[in-house]
DNA sequence: CACCCGCTTGCATGGGCATACATATATCAA
DNA sequence: TTGATATATGTATGCCCATGCAAGCGGGTG
């Protein structure tokens, strides 16, 4: 940090970033709640589910993913069930977990909804001015 | 946006800096309720209001400003009461209007959160490595 | 009067914390 | 080695909180 930033503006930058990226995740939100039955959380799920090998994940690994509490990632996974977007399976070599597996309606959703993900994100993004903060996500990313 | 750029890349650099602004959050969310009894929302209310003249704010500017909903405002403002850190007083010129006062109390407590709540930005950001996307925002909000 | 606007309230939802429970692993005694 | 006990780990559940939506209520405005 540079030492002729003051905390204040420091805070008040930080606000800032935050209240875009807040709207953002608001706008993709409520186009997938809308459109798909989807919350974000539950969308990111499908997502991260359809790269994983074999399309399952286990409880933590989602909530690692997903940055959600394992509670919170248990009642997401509930849900999905009633969707029929997945399936729980137990895990053979350590009976504690539990894997959460995509169905061929799960991956149907998350086809059917990542169009709109990906447009609605880059509109939002367009519509807030953040290309600049992305670009810089990208070299964090490597 | 680039034509390089895939949407795929897109959103996988969106969901790395929702992530790293939702860890540096939660920090900020924790430190301030463990140590000052402040909700991350109520926090930024009190800022607001301290900034604000006369120390008073409508609800709706408050709701614009911390990007809630009114009813949700509505709400916080209750809490902001209860701990005494605020007083409702109505609007002279418009009784439709509720104007939110900073206390002196809440004013005591704003001061006291305030060097905590920037101490644990800066360090939640030199943790995650986010003072490029700070930088950008600064530019951002000129 | 009819209509709009600002706030509040009922309700539903998603999330976190603490806890319960089952399984896995380590340690120790005989 | 075997068995017993303590501890750690992975999930699920109870409870509470903050938030959003929609409806209600009351004050303004034409």
């Amino acid at each position: 940090m540079k030492d002729g930033i003051d905390m204040a503006s420091y805070a008040q930058s930080w606000l800032g970033l935050v209240r875009v990226i807040h709207q953002v995740e608001a706008e993709l939100a409520r186009v997938m709640q809308s459109a798909h039955g989807l919350g974000l959380s539950e969308y990111r799920a499908l997502a991260a589910l359809a790269k994983a090998p074999d399309s399952e994940l286990r409880m933590q690994d989602l909530a690692t993913h997903l940055q959600l509490n394992q509670s919170s990632v248990s009642r997401m996974v509930e849900r999905l069930e009633r969707a029929e977007l997945s399936v729980r399976d137990v895990c053979p070599d350590d009976k504690r977990g539990v894997y959460t597996v995509l169905t061929q309606k799960g991956r149907a959703c998350l086809a059917a909804a990542e169009v709109d993900y990906e447009k609605t994100l880059e509109a939002a993004m367009k519509a807030h001015g953040c290309q600049a903060w992305l670009s810089v996500a990208m070299a964090h990313a490597q």
